[in-house]
Order: structure tokens, then C-alpha cells, then sequence
DNA sequence: CTAAACTCTGACATCGGTGTGAGAGTCAAT
DNA sequence: ATTGACTCTCACACCGATGTCAGAGTTTAG
């Protein structure tokens, strides 16, 4: 599919999938007039790259994680044993990050169950 | 304690630091002099900020999230009832990154699990 | 053939988060 | 009083991720 379709399917600006191109997230095949041409399976990894960048890694970081992925196959294979070392790492700043994440959602947990304040200049900042 | 010590022990920078109050993150005292002046908590913030920022969180829900908490007390309470909802919005976004990530951490430790494939080349990528 | 829609590349711009430097005031030890 | 370290504000700069626009080529339906 064009690019545009891309677009519409995935909510994504033209320009933001050109700039995937660039970094290397997204390889479309080109035609003879110099047209992107994406796979069905574009669709999916661009939810992929969407949501990691949400989450807080950048598209260096995710390049190399998606480079590891196999597509169609149920066996997962990385490209070379090179990558070992830096999806550890890619996974142990996952990790780190869910760890923080759950850490402040339980706060918040908290906080919502607590209800709101009656008085609320009683309370004091978490930051005072 | 002063600017300077607070960066030394937190291992971030004086800049940081005085954009972390600019965007209302921290809200140190001030001395006659000018001189910013931190509390001992502030150190714990910013380790807070700091990871909040890592996992994708923007200046502005972090410092709506730091407003909910109370220091040194056992019961959290947030500072009016408004802002419940953006609590409970803040909460739905850090369990779908929470989501996101686990679901791409299980994909990695499938391919670690795998182990260096012997022929890289024969391996398609993830996208092809 | 025509026209509208689509796409190309390149360039400029914005915003958030970060770094560096200038000029001047403050602090604390000597 | 002096001096080195620290701190203040302001300004400029960079980078990543994103948006907008211009000029020109391509596609597709009529």
C-alpha cells in the first residue's frame, strides 16, 4: 500500500512515517516513480513503534529491537549474537521502566481510592 | 541544602534542576539572597521526575501526578476533587505503556531465549 | 488529454528536554 | 579585604520528534 493509506490505517502523518524511513523503523520497498510501497504487516509494527515511543525509548533503541523480530515465523530469532548484549539491556530498561511505572501507579492507586479532600489546603504536597 | 549539592546527589544538573522548577516540577524555597533552597525530600522527587520523564511522561502530567501526594504522611490525598480524572487519565496511560512495554518485553525474551541464530542471514527481519 | 489527488524531496519551524556561556551577585574561608 | 567557589538570570544552541509548505513528478478517473 501508499503511503497515505498507511497514514489513514494508522493514524500516523505522512510525515512522521517518512521520518521512521529515515531512522530506519520502517523499509518500504520503492517503485520504479520513486513510490514508498509498505506491507500489510507496516500496519502492526507502526502500533509497535507508536507505543514504544510513548513508553519512552527513542528510535535508535527501538531500530534495534525491532531488527531482532522475525516476521511470520514462530521462532524469534536476532539477527546476530552481537545484539545479545544490547536486548538485554533494551530489557533491562524495560524493566526499570515498568518498575517506576507500577511504582507510581500504585501511588496514584492510592490517591484515587483515598477520595478527594474535603480540605484541600489541609493537605500538603507531596512536594511542600 | 543548595542547587549545587542537590545535583551532586542526584547526578543531575544545576540546569535541570532549575527547569524542573520552572515547569513547576520542584518548588524549593528561597533564601534572602536568591539562593534556592531544597529539602531533603526533594532528593527522592527527583529521582521521581527523573524516571517518570524516562518512561515517556511529559513535565505537565508529572507535575499534576507530584500534586496528588502528601509527604510523611500515611494517607495520600489529592488536593481537589477535579483531579480525579486527570488521575485516573494518568493512571489508564501508564498501564497501557505498562501493557506496551510487558508485551515487547516478552517478544525480547523470546529472542534471547533463542540464542544467537548460527545464520544471521537466513533470518528475515521483523520487517522484511 | 485533463484535472484532481497523491507522492516525492527539501527546507523551515515548533516544542520539550537538555547543554553551555556571559555577566553579576553571594557565600565562606583566609 | 580578598579570593575562590557557588549561585543568580538571561540567552543561545542542540537534538529528537513533530508539523507545515513549496515546487515538481506520478497516478488515476473521467
Amino acid at each position: 500500500m501508499r503511503i497515505g493509506e498507511l497514514s489513514r490505517r494508522t493514524g500516523v502523518s505522512v510525515r512522521l512515517l517518512r521520518y521512521y524511513e529515515e531512522q530506519g523503523l520502517l523499509r518500504p520497498e520503492r517503485q520504479p516513480s520513486g513510490y514508498r510501497e509498505f506491507r500489510e504487516a507496516d500496519v502492526a509494527t507502526v502500533g509497535r513503534i507508536r507505543s514504544l515511543l510513548g513508553a519512552g525509548l527513542g528510535t535508535a533503541e527501538i531500530s534495534g529491537v525491532l531488527d531482532c523480530f522475525v516476521e511470520d515465523c514462530e521462532r524469534l530469532v536476532p539477527t546476530c549474537a552481537e545484539m545479545l548484549g544490547d536486548l538485554e539491556r533494551a530489557r533491562e530498561r524495560m524493566t526499570g521502566m515498568i518498575d517506576d511505572l507500577q511504582e507510581s501507579r500504585r501511588m496514584l492507586d492510592a490517591v484515587i481510592a483515598a477520595g478527594p479532600s474535603e480540605e484541600p489546603e489541609r493537605a500538603m504536597l507531596y512536594r511542600p
